[in-house]
DNA sequence: GCAAAAGTGTTTGGATTACACCCATGC
DNA sequence: GCATGGGTGTAATCCAAACACTTTTGC
């Protein structure tokens, strides 16, 4: 008896979105596709897609933005979950936000199944969406601050070689605040980066020093000091 | 062509879970009910239920917690989302952990409803929970920890009066670590505290004064200041 | 030389740490 | 009086903010 009563319960959808932020030009961009379906065919939205029955969440959210956008080999963290009842207007959809940052001029997402185009924009500067995503964005935006202040995820965001500057207006632009330049650098001497021998180029000032992140030292000073990352 | 499609993916089902702390003799407790019902009938696991096909989330946590437990006007917070296709022995049930911090001496929780029994018990004692509900208890009190260092929450999980000794073994317990007490009363004079014209009773040393949170004093803190709550 | 941004040093005040000491109560 | 925890003060140190200054490049 109690079987088939639960069994009615099984009539819901599940899907994932896949937020994605880069960082160009001093602004943290989310991708986003244009819907070759309905519903809210045409309409800009993020990556997302239901989930296959046998398929475990995590799966689920690499293969929906491989799918979508050609992207792969990238590290996803679920974030919120949404599930309020007239959120899909063809039934009962409820869908896990998931967040991923990438180097953004290092790779190129290409509109492929469904998705009829993609273009990243700027966080502030996003117009309605299809569905509640826009709340979704809003909702991950503020997973992704939690997580710039807690954990080196900043240089998932950099070029692997990067300026202190970038790295400064990345802060400044995530969090809308300024910040002075020689306390920022005495603030970060703690993180492990390795100085290049090499210097901006192509700029009509003093060109800065480029840095990249050592990540493997990062690791070590976690696991052998007590060292946590803090901003 | 498409709807045919879409409509075979309506064959999940959807749980909420809720992880509801209490703190108690220095220690940190969850509530546990022993399930009156299969799958894994008579075992203990975290109150939780289907989500009804109209029902918001929200909604459904604060129902399902009073279904099982008869626990009111609890306030919920949703931490992660739990989607193993073999999570549930009877189909994909994909579920989302729900948190609360309640003042555990202060509330009496009853089992009701497919619930046999209740109990507390530290999160440090726990045995073999039903599903993947310890899974679920652990990545939860990850976010206790989370929210104990930014917000305010402790004061959710003391008594209304409280002596500071108990406020600073509640971080100790939350965090294993110990604190100097001269230190600990310093880096919370920030906080806005009301000192009693009460003292702890049947002690046998000098009782300790009590104090209570001054919720008021604090929202206007944070309005009006820039206060921020930090620990 | 000048503009513009890179990059560094100094001072100050507030927070954190370690540690020592006194106080109130029950027995 | 003494055991037990409650409660406070101090000095050393670290850290963050404010600000001034020097350096290197393009034009």
């Amino acid at each position: 008896m109690y079987k088939i009563e639960f069994e009615k319960f099984f009539s819901y959808s599940f899907s994932l979105d896949c937020v994605i932020f880069g960082y160009k030009d001093g602004q943290i961009n989310v991708l986003l596709i244009k819907r070759a379906m309905e519903p809210f065919l045409n309409q800009w939205a993020i990556p997302g897609d239901l989930v296959y029955p046998d398929e475990d969440l995590p799966v689920a959210a690499s293969r929906i933005l491989k799918d979508l956008t050609k992207l792969d080999n990238i590290e996803l963290h679920q974030a919120q979950t949404f599930g309020a009842p007239k959120r899909h207007p063809q039934g009962r959809v409820i869908t896990s936000a998931y967040l991923a940052l990438v180097k953004l001029r290092e790779l190129n997402a290409i509109a492929s199944s469904w998705a009829d185009e993609v273009k990243w924009i700027p966080v502030h500067e996003i117009g309605n969406l299809a569905f509640d995503h826009n709340l979704i964005i809003e909702s991950t935006f503020k997973v992704l601050q939690q997580k710039l202040s807690s954990d080196p995820v900043c240089f998932e965001l950099l070029p692997e070689k990067f300026t202190l500057n970038e790295m400064q207006q990345l802060y400044e632009y995530a969090f809308d605040l300024e910040m002075d330049k020689a306390n920022f650098r005495k603030k970060i001497k703690s993180i492990p980066l390795i100085k290049l021998n090499e210097k901006q180029k192509n700029v009509k000032h003093r060109p800065a020093a480029l840095y990249s992140f050592d990540s493997s030292k990062f690791k070590t000073m976690v696991e052998e000091e007590f060292y946590s990352f803090k901003m």
